[in-house]
DNA sequence: GTCTATAGGTGGATAGAC
DNA sequence: GTCTATCCACCTATAGAC
């Protein structure tokens, strides 16, 4: 904790899930580091390259959300625990969240383009054991993983932006029914 | 058109659609509109009021869309309809439809909750009528309502953020796949 | 590594003349 | 209704002393 760096990817990153993106500011990180706005050029470029530190240590801690579905035992078990380890960092992290699935990525996206595609090909993973398991309708596995992901993102973002006034136990409850509808469709 | 302060709304929204709200300023505005900014405040009481309009316009615009799916013959079609309105606002409007549905609304949403229900209630309303006709299975006609439209967000806006590297044209049929895989598990 | 001083920019908003 | 002049707040970033 005494290295100056990790210091300031911490402030940074606490005052980004406290106020979003746009509060991430060189002298409100300098400020809670208890520094001013020009010594943290000494440990980052610029703004941008703070900014990408922040969003990619925010990535890992989403992946270790993921992780945790490998405990499950079956298919079925490790793409259910998928879909609650999701939403668990969706009410947790709410704002981590917003910015990694409902931001547009200009000009980052190259740099963040490899942590994507594993997430994406996590899931499809998950899927296509299932198919070979015979847990799930035969079907592209990747068009299938479009269905899941598309859906668990649509309930969670619209509850995010305020679209329903949910409080997050009944979110959770809604959640879960909805997932079972759709998973109705998928089983047979 | 000789209004002023329909100019600068029209200039306004023109502004946002090409950049997005971040740049919409009242310099800018004001600039393509041909006049200062301070001359701007003659219509509008502040910045917030001249977003709040546009914002406002952008909302009749959606509504517009949807109403087209009224002229469906039967309750499944109009739900159709309604489902092919959805995606051709968000893929015609992104700007638009990222505002209105993947933006937190903070401090706005006192003023558009009437809207915002009113668009819900439209999607509940095609459900209904498709439930009490036998198409759709039975149940809460507000729990359907809700899944159907995480779905077609969640594919609406996983597109427009860049999460899929699809192309308008394959992102129209994997959406129409997507959601005929869901009405699979809802209909029977 | 961190400071002070400072440059240079963007944006919202008001006062008062015309 | 629109202008000029202006203020204020806040931001990124650099130069050079310590």
């Amino acid at each position: 904790m005494a290295d100056p760096k990790t210091r300031i990817l911490n402030a940074a990153r606490d005052i980004f899930l406290e106020g979003g993106a746009d509060s991430v500011t060189m002298r409100a990180v300098a400020e809670r580091v208890g520094v001013t706005a020009t010594a943290l050029y000494r440990h980052f470029e610029n703004k941008e390259a703070l900014v990408r530190a922040v969003m990619s240590s925010g990535f890992e801690t989403f992946g270790g959300y993921l992780h945790r579905a490998l405990r499950g035992r079956t298919p079925m078990e490790r793409l259910r625990l998928s879909g609650q380890a999701y939403l668990d960092f969706a009410l947790e992290q709410p704002e981590l969240y917003r910015t990694i699935f409902m931001t547009p990525w200009r000009g980052v996206e190259t740099k963040m383009d490899p942590q994507w595609n594993a997430t994406f090909q996590f899931l499809v993973d998950r899927v296509r054991e299932c198919i070979a398991a015979g847990e799930l309708k035969k079907g592209e596995p990747a068009d299938v993983a479009v269905t899941i992901w598309a859906h668990v993102h649509g309930l969670v973002s619209l509850y995010l932006v305020g679209a329903c006034n949910f409080t997050e136990k009944t979110f959770r409850s809604a959640y879960r029914q909805s997932v079972d509808r759709l998973f109705e469709g998928l089983t047979k």
